[in-house]
RNA sequence: GGGGCUGUCGGCUAGUUUGGUCUAGGCUUGUAGACUUGGGCUCUAUAGACCCCGGUUCAAAUCCGGGCAGCCCCA
């Protein structure tokens, strides 16, 4: 009772001080809020929730996960680090899978499947390569209610399992070379800073892995792989990406050498899209996997591994995407065109419906994946901005004008421009644009990795560009791993790739100034 | 690896500073209907939330501790 009567005193002289300029600052935020709604509601650009409410270059982090949530193509799940991919981002996948698959296996390369449990003694065998994994590794200690004998390794990367049957397979000259790839689930560990699609704890990805009698060959394999991936970044994703070798310090943890290839995000930061590794013999010799060659003696294999995961989609999202959403590359977009109907009341709707079927059908004949949005419920104005949010490269619309003039409207999502071509010609017209938005994109994004590339004469300079908006700095580099690590600490950027097309060094090291061995691509990463 | 911030209907948020008229308000979305349809139209009705566990207290969305999750900065 005294508490009750010490509180209403309280409140006695709260009221007595301080109410009335409260309801001052009420009366002003109401005021401003009411502001800001009318700007909401009566803009040409604001709106309601359901798009993208910040701008690409104002608030980029924030942007990218709002254009993933609200373009559905994945949404976060009750773990940590782990994410749901939703259908589009699915579709997506599913197109990149099909342009791998239908490359390798031009090649002579077939797909398998391996267990996700690995035993820690396989893991443990090739020494580098478990010291560089372990401290992401999750395991599996216990069966049902039976702690394990041996705990297994949800697989972090399929080296070593596959290595301890490739023992087994291989035998003479004659089974080489192997030369397999699988599509999975990876899992890795990571304890902070995830992002949805860039660093999240599960991932799918792509596993090539092939055995072969020479170095040579393997050596060869190494840049086929990467090739192959550049053709894929470059002409199906739009993205330009820069290839070349890694330094020892960011190579694959067991690996002889790393080749990789290397994207440039707008906020400044590098993103790796793929690596092939030279494995050398280092896994041969630990797992044993030998041949009798044609000369009746022993030999150990060459090994190679390549991957790409799902990371490329979130660099697709980040290069292309605009203040309005996603920006799909037509080749890799689920959807390549939407027909929206413009239906009028008294204005021949069966018409326009039966017209915009036609129009679908004819492109679906042409074999482009389209969608016919003849949903009564929504507004053409709200369906052009749903289709804008979710990336579709082409919109047509076909209304009263339209079917009067036998024309339709077509609209390109990346530079929202409007066209008006005869229906007759539309089908023509589509394909032609696809193609047009493919190329746009990609010599957009090329024109943006060179704005953001510079090349640095002194560690000053290139300090700058960290500081600054980031971006690759070309610089030379002495070859020692310890500058290497000392430009790390001081400035957070990281040899990405050290080009194959070499550069002569035009200076001495960037960070010690003794002689340069080569030209490297430094950048801060994702 | 270190530091900081945040968690309220599906989404955005008001309320937390100072525990109590909060039986948690608004906008938006969802659902039903009407009206519309060339850029997120309008109206009516209706549904929907205090992250989890513990503590303090007569009383917790509000304070404290822990957990989980998300975000940011630095290395």
């Amino acid at each position: 009772m005294g508490k009750l009567l010490s509180w209403m005193q309280r409140k006695r002289e709260a009221l007595a001080t301080g109410y009335f300029s409260r309801q001052h600052q009420h009366l002003w935020f109401s005021t401003v809020r009411f502001i800001f709604w009318r700007i909401e509601t009566t803009g040409q650009i604001a709106m309601s929730d359901v798009g993208v409410t910040v701008k690409k270059n104002e608030d980029f982090s924030e942007w990218y996960t709002q254009v993933i949530l609200k373009s559905g193509l994945a949404d976060y799940a009750p773990v940590k680090g782990c994410m749901i991919l939703r259908e589009d981002a699915i579709a997506m996948w599913e197109k990149i899978q099909a342009i791998v698959n239908r490359k390798i296996q031009a090649t002579g390369h077939r797909n398998v499947y391996f267990p996700m449990f690995i035993p820690e003694g396989f893991l443990k065998k090739e020494a580098e390569h478990f010291e560089g994994f372990t401290p992401e590794v999750a395991w599996v200690t216990q069966g049902g209610n039976t702690p394990l004998e041996e705990k297994l390794a949800v697989r972090p990367t399929s080296e070593t399992i596959m290595y301890a049957t490739f023992a087994k397979w291989i035998r003479s000259w004659r089974d080489l070379p192997l030369k397999i790839n699988q599509w999975c689930n990876i899992v890795r560990w990571e304890t902070k800073a995830t992002k949805l699609f860039l660093r999240t704890r599960e991932f799918l990805w792509q596993e090539g892995h092939t055995a072969h009698a020479t170095k040579e060959e393997a050596e060869a394999e190494v840049k086929y792989a990467l090739q192959e991936y550049q053709d894929i970044m470059e002409n199906y994703l739009a993205i330009p990406v820069v290839v070349g070798v890694k330094s020892d310090s960011e190579k694959f943890a067991g690996a002889d050498y790393t080749t990789a290839l290397e994207a440039m995000m707008p906020d400044g930061k590098a993103l790796q899209m793929g690596t092939s590794h030279n494995l050398g013999q280092h896994f041969a010799h630990v797992f044993d996997i030998k041949y009798i060659g044609e000369d009746e003696k022993e030999h150990k294999v060459w090994q190679t591994s390549w991957g790409i995961t799902t990371r490329t989609i979130g660099a697709l999202i980040m290069i292309h995407g605009d203040d309005k959403g996603l920006v799909l590359p037509p080749k890799i977009a689920p959807t390549q065109v939407v027909v929206v109907p413009i239906p009028y009341k008294g204005a021949e709707p069966a018409e326009i419906a039966a017209k915009a079927k036609e129009i679908a059908d004819k492109l679906r004949e042409a074999g482009l994946s389209v969608i016919l949005d003849d949903r009564q419920e929504y507004t053409p104005g709200w369906k052009f901005n749903q289709w804008e949010l979710k990336g579709i490269p082409v919109r047509i619309e076909i209304g009263p004008r339209d079917l009067k003039q036998q024309q339709v409207t077509i609209a390109r999502r990346d530079i929202k421009q409007k066209s008006f071509i005869k229906e007759n010609e539309a089908v023509a017209a589509v394909e032609k644009l696809l193609e047009e938005i493919q190329n746009d994109l990609y010599a957009k994004a090329k024109a943006n990795l060179e704005q953001l590339t510079a090349a640095v004469k002194t560690y000053n300079e290139f300090k700058q560009v960290m500081a600054g908006k980031g971006g690759f700095a070309k610089a030379a580099w002495c070859g020692n791993a310890d500058c290497e690590a000392k430009i790390k600490e001081e400035t957070g950027a990281t040899i990405r790739v050290i080009p194959f097309k070499k550069e002569e060094p035009q200076t001495g090291c960037i960070y010690c100034g003794q002689k340069a061995k080569d030209v490297a691509y430094f950048a801060r990463s994702y």
